[in-house]
DNA sequence: ACGCCGTAATACCCTGCGGATATCAGCCCC
DNA sequence: GGGGCTGATATCCGCAGGGTATTACGGCGT
């Protein structure tokens, strides 16, 4: 009964990501046998086959699986526990609020210039909120509802908004004042972008498979992919494109949100000014 | 920027409990002076001071107090993991549901007759619940809002009731149809009982300090408390007592939480059924 | 003032665990 | 059947983590 160490947890999830006990051992900084000695203890001690070493390669049992999910969240807390306590020692400590880089910049400028304290922002990938508040990066993160999974996480709605397709100023499209959902998912030679799944794999579809915020850019820019994004969500000027209503579209809110449970006043004070500061937008 | 292992924040938690570094060795059964060492090295390692050890004993820092709640969610989560692996790794694996003590008989019972595969039911002091579900010693939880924290789950309404002040038969308040949560606070000889505070203190108060359930079951059998709760939770039955609703009492509504984001096909099925079943229940 | 007690910190040794190297064992393909 | 993959096993070693002995320090009693 003997708890686990956050070690076994990194080498267990090096070797589930890698699916090869070499290479995983490499990226460890580690020699191979040691690690397999530790992966075979480390299921001894849980009673559990974790992997299936067979003909060529090794693959994730159920209880792998789940061990994935797991040890993921607990060395997330534990990274937590360590950057949190580390800024609880400094003096100044700054809120650290991060937002998905090419968010709406200009809710996110009222926001700043509402409170006095800065916060120092941070920008990630889409979707990467949720992990940099769960393992301490960040204090606050600007998300949106319905699209990011909020689960575990206390928020407050800051804007609502709906959403609009862009397209390029010469397609026929962009003479229409509205559209719909099913007319912008149908568009020929103008497919929607695909992001990947939580597992990393990609729905199927004919639309180009996206990464990045700046991808996704670049792909809108050359005219390859047709977008639907909130309409405030402008991070870049597209000179050649213009922006379609989409009546039929799920309104996109965006929400502040914190880790459930740790409200501390310096969250508690710039989660007050920030929505104060936009109900009064929103009444101008 | 080397990672934490859970040892570390089992010492610095033993610590912290006990304020003092003797009785906390020999609770972790070790020496003191590697404790010492091993808490002088996290301090070092995390760059901010964590105890005050000065004239007569040993005091938290602000950063020490951050700790503390971070490496008890850290520790919950590890363990968590082992846990559900284990449990993965079982082929019969039944869903744990976790309630506390002496809460509503009638609601589990409708609630366990209406899924087919029968959970393995855990019984908790109150406000336990949620550090089952976090430590993954159970999978679903049965409480209540607005009195249990829900952060961090996800929840469905079973039942909205009322509640009702429970009095001794022979009290002048049990002919009353009805009272205020007023009265029912300045009951004189009748004190509300005073449960602990999250950091284990009570508040002030005239009533008696309350641990368990089945301490309160007592100190209301013996007539020296009197008792708020919602209508339906009678677990015990006080022939003596009579249930006088509170007229101004909020609502409590049962809830079924489990962690966020872990919404196995075995919990979704389960919160299906006891949701369907309710409603059945509601409308006859 | 002095010494005693209780406490945490320091000094030092030693064992066992985590890691490295060398080798073996299955599997597939040529 | 041999060679090139893979992961498992065998064996050794160094050091991190733990033990014992001792010191440092502050409070308190007489």
């Amino acid at each position: 009964m003997d708890d686990l160490e956050t070690r076994e947890l990194r080498y267990f999830l090096a070797v589930a990501d890698e699916l090869h006990f070499g290479r995983a051992a490499a990226r460890l900084g580690i020699a191979q046998p040691p690690l397999s000695r530790a992966i075979g203890l480390l299921e001894r001690r849980l009673g559990v086959r974790l992997f299936d070493r067979d003909r060529r390669g090794v693959a994730l049992t159920d209880a792998g699986r789940v061990l994935v999910r797991e040890a993921g969240t607990a060395l997330d807390a534990v990274a937590a526990a360590a950057r949190r306590t580390r800024r609880a020692g400094d003096p100044h400590r700054p809120l650290v609020l991060v937002t998905k880089a090419g968010a709406s910049h200009e809710l996110l400028r009222r926001l700043l210039d509402a409170v006095e304290s800065q916060p120092e922002v941070v920008l990630c990938e889409v979707g990467e909120q949720a992990h940099f508040l769960r393992d301490g990066r960040a204090d606050v993160a600007i998300m949106h509802r319905p699209v990011d999974d909020l689960a575990g996480f206390d928020t407050e709605d800051l804007h609502t908004e709906g959403q609009v397709a862009i397209v390029p100023a010469a397609h026929p499209l962009a003479t229409r004042d509205s559209l719909t959902l099913a007319e912008a998912g149908a568009v020929p030679g103008l497919p929607m972008a695909r992001w990947p799944r939580l597992d990393g794999t990609y729905p199927d579809g004919p639309g180009p498979e996206v990464r990045t915020q700046s991808q996704l850019a670049q792909l809108v820019a050359l005219g390859r992919t047709l977008l639907v994004i909130p309409a405030s969500s402008r991070a870049w000027q597209w000179p050649e494109h213009v922006a379609v209503p989409v009546v039929d579209a799920p309104d996109i809110t965006t929400v502040l949100a914190w880790p459930a449970g740790s409200r501390s006043p310096e969250i508690a004070a710039l989660v007050r000014t920030a929505t104060t500061a936009m109900e009064r937008v929103e009444r101008t």
